[in-house]
DNA sequence: CACCAGGCAAGTA
DNA sequence: TACTTGCATGGT
């Protein structure tokens, strides 16, 4: 993947506030829309924890309004805020001075933060080796028969984990060729699809 | 018009 | 424990 389609320059946001912000705004949503609240909360000048934190929860429902599932999100939002606020100053990249897996487990008590969204802050965020599982990486992973799609999270983690050393660069280029080829295959639920082509892969053929 | 997108938590049996 | 449902916008 990576010799098709060289560095991917990832995560697409300008600082890691606004990546953990991104990665609440992104849950089960098309990047376009989530990017459109974003445009929006940097257009009102409030992207920071203690700026957003000011707003009432229905201010900044309508603001993340193109993100689709808002009033759900503003409240998530506001959740992951206040535990930022008070455990790491504001700026997910201070959770970087906490071991990983004690990090992880924080964030993972934050109502509304599941186990992609604290891999993607912990990730692109803050910079610790916690390797993301997404929808895509199911589709590639069954859709090549390495694991059915199913497969619990913890375990796909595992999977990858145990085979990288820990290494945030890897990490992170790894998911994004991810993203950038699973995009590419189509949705179809059954196990193998003949019709994919293996285009993105280059030369390389599963 | 139907279907989908970088999830998560709460409810039910 | 395992399955179902609600949440909602904008693009194709």
């Amino acid at each position: 993947m990576s010799r098709a389609l060289g560095p991917s320059r990832w995560w697409p946001a300008k600082t890691p506030f606004e990546t953990a912000v991104g990665a609440v705004l992104a849950q089960n949503t098309n990047w376009g829309n989530a990017s459109l609240a974003i445009a929006n909360i940097e257009r009102a000048g409030v992207m920071g924890c203690a700026e957003l934190l000011a707003l009432s929860p229905e201010t900044l429902a309508e603001m993340i309004r193109p993100a689709g599932y808002f009033r759900l999100k503003a409240a998530r939002l506001r959740a992951l805020l206040e535990f930022l606020d008070a455990e790491s100053g504001g700026d997910p990249a201070n959770l970087a001075a906490w071991p990983l897996e004690a990090a992880r487990e924080r964030l993972l008590e934050v109502r509304g933060v599941g186990p992609e969204t604290a891999d993607s802050i912990l990730l692109y965020a803050a910079g610790l080796p916690s390797f993301v599982i997404d929808a895509y990486t199911r589709r590639i992973l069954s859709r090549h028969g390495l694991a059915p799609a199913d497969s619990p999270y913890e375990e796909l983690r595992e999977f990858f984990m145990d085979a990288l050393e820990p290494d945030v660069p890897l990490y992170n280029e790894f998911h994004a060729l991810i993203v950038r080829v699973g995009s590419a295959y189509c949705k179809t639920k059954s196990p193998a699809c003949t019709e994919c082509p293996l285009e993105p892969f280059g030369d390389i053929h599963l």
